[in-house]
DNA sequence: GCCGTTTTCGGCCCGACTGTTTTCAGTCG
């Protein structure tokens, strides 16, 4: 059976292209076009097989006449000539030897076509036996880095990305420690943990000191603890490994080119671009450095990053969205929506407690979303049949609504405690509770567990089942992922966004640092088809009740604003909005 | 190969660092 087509695989096919044409020596705008063709590609929502039968390919940023008639011909014959004469002329194979580094287009060829390499195997081989570095630009040095890369290659330290929530934690580390250090004005995380991407490549450090002070703060920055070695180090820039594999970069700037120096290390690299696009534009050139006048060479320095986007006539924009797609017009137009916050977040709508396999009890978690600010939670302790969760029996959970309502009393309405439970959704898509005892709850939050690698049919009637139940009010965690655990559930999304949307079911967007449960694509996808959203925390502990933030930057990646997000209403709005 | 309130042709971001050089090419972000 042939493969499934879809935008993950064009987008890798295209990927693959633009390598092989940079080996050929192509114009490297070509090569950049087919580059941004597969980026866009990936973060396109619509099936692509359906915009293909409508003829709306070119409604592809970054896809014209010429990729969309590769795309139609693969479509409609599975293969692609372009391809097989490319790799006719340019192996396939070559392709392994991009992934070592220190290796790119320019020395892949030379090897090549010198030494016959087109294997990681062979280059290995040339690299221990010393010929590499009788091709001209190679020497000693190279050989031993790309020998070094293979190594890595094989021990798997360079492949993985790591969850937003553990580069979280190390930034938090460094900028308390660089913060502290003499000479620094300012210190920020920078780069995809400032975009709050689900997960980040390297973690970026962006410091502002006077120049006399710069060598000591690298130097306290590379005898930090965690950092396992130097991978390099200049006057400005230093590069290193953490223990346990994650690369950070340290970059220092003087205080009056702070805001340049942010917005260009925040990224994206496609943000950046179309911004310096627009300088240009405007006889500027916008570098991490200042604002050039074209005309005169001046500098013009920008010591916050608003004045950066003010001097390109744009409002700024929020790290969150900053991906060089349709923020860029729209902050042109000073049309960017005002998108959720963490302070418009209201209420909380699942947390455990001790009556299931939470750390604290209600009064504690209760105390600690009132300290929160919060004015309203929803204890959604685990129903019965998730035993190893310690499940609550029917008889347990009417127990807990007398401490609740006993609670309620205390509080005396500055923070309302609602009855709820994350209720499990059975193999065959029914509830773990019965309807007379939901119908008691204040809010039923509906969850699957287990089994989620059934049958994609199954699984997807599963899931519809329990969205379109009356009772149900909210989906949990939908997709099921766990960062390094577990893959998204594999189902029909498409047809499950469309049931909550109609039946006016509220999707969860988990915010614990282990989930984003739903995607950032996925809640973009879900929004298109017309569902709302709740944010939760899922806190099994009083702290991770401030990972709420973590959820509110997973939404504004994906462009929700307030009245996109149920729980970012006070309660009473809240309780009209939700369905019966 | 894509794209367009300065263009349907002629542009396409900008810099750091390293190793190999004798002024710069290659890789990386």
């Amino acid at each position: 059976m042939r493969r499934e087509i879809d935008a993950d695989f064009l987008a890798n096919l295209f990927d693959r292209i633009a390598i092989l044409l940079e080996i050929k020596g192509e114009n490297p705008f070509k090569v950049n076009a087919y580059r941004r063709a597969a980026e866009n590609l990936r973060r396109e929502t619509r099936d692509i097989v359906e915009l293909y039968k409508e003829g709306k390919l070119t409604e592809i940023p970054g896809v014209g006449k010429a990729i969309a008639q590769k795309i139609t011909e693969i479509l409609e014959n599975g293969k692609l000539e372009f391809y097989d004469k490319l790799t006719a002329e340019i192996p396939e194979r070559l392709l392994s030897l991009y992934e070592v580094p220190e290796m790119g287009p320019k020395r892949i060829k030379l090897v090549w076509e010198k030494l016959g390499i087109d294997s990681v195997e062979k280059l290995e081989k040339a690299a221990l036996e010393g010929t590499l570095r009788s091709l001209p630009g190679f020497g000693p040095k190279i050989e031993s880095k790309i020998l070094e890369g293979i190594m890595a290659l094989k021990e798997r330290r360079l492949v993985s990305r790591y969850p937003l929530g553990e580069g979280w934690d190390l930034s938090r580390i460094i900028v308390n420690r660089l913060g502290e250090f003499e000479g620094v004005v300012f210190v920020s995380p920078a780069g995809s943990l400032r975009r709050m991407k689900e997960t980040i490549g390297d973690l970026d450090i962006l410091v502002a000191a006077e120049n006399d002070t710069t060598n000591k703060i690298i130097k306290a920055f590379t005898d930090l603890e965690i950092v396992e070695e130097v991978l390099l180090s200049g006057p400005t820039k230093t590069s290193i490994r953490f223990k346990g594999g994650l690369q950070g970069d340290l970059r220092i700037v003087e205080p009056s080119r702070w805001g340049t120096a942010l917005q260009y290390f925040t990224g994206s690299q496609q943000h950046n671009i179309s911004l310096r696009e627009i300088a240009l534009k405007k006889n500027l050139s916008l570098s991490e450095y200042a604002l050039t006048d074209k005309i005169n060479n001046k500098e013009i320095l920008c010591s916050s990053e608003e004045e950066v986007y003010e001097k390109l006539g744009m409002s700024w924009i929020p790290p969150e969205i900053r991906e060089g797609t349709i923020e860029i017009n729209l902050a042109l137009e000073g049309k960017l929506p005002r998108l959720v916050e963490v302070g418009d977040i209201e209420g909380d709508l699942q947390m455990h407690s001790t009556w299931s396999d939470g750390k604290r009890s209600i009064k504690e978690m209760a105390e600690k979303a009132y300290a929160l600010g919060r004015s309203y939670i929803l204890i959604t302790d685990h129903s019965q049949g998730l035993g190893i969760a310690g499940g609550l029996s029917i008889e347990r959970l009417m127990d807990q609504w007398h401490e609740i309502d006993e609670l309620n009393e205390i509080f005396e309405g500055k923070l309302v405690i609602l009855k709820g439970a994350e209720v499990e959704v059975r193999t065959d898509g029914t509830l773990d509770y019965p309807d007379e005892v939901l119908e008691r709850l204040d809010v039923v939050v509906a969850a699957l567990h287990s089994n989620l690698r059934q049958d994609r049919g199954q699984l997807t009637e599963r899931y519809i089942k329990a969205i379109s139940h009356p009772l149900v009010h909210i989906l949990a965690h939908p997709s099921g992922r766990l960062f390094g655990v577990r893959e998204e559930a594999n189902a029909d999304w498409e047809r499950i966004f469309k049931a909550a949307a109609s039946s006016g079911t509220l999707l969860e967007i988990n915010a614990h640092p282990s989930r984003l449960d739903l995607s950032e694509k996925k809640i973009r996808q879900a929004f298109n088809l017309g569902c709302k959203f709740v944010i939760s925390t899922d806190a099994h502990d009083i702290h991770e009740q401030e990972y709420m933030f973590f959820g509110v930057a997973q939404a504004r990646r994906a462009w929700l604003k307030r009245s996109d997000v149920a729980n970012a209403q006070p309660l009473k709005s809240f309780l009209e909005q939700i369905k019966r």
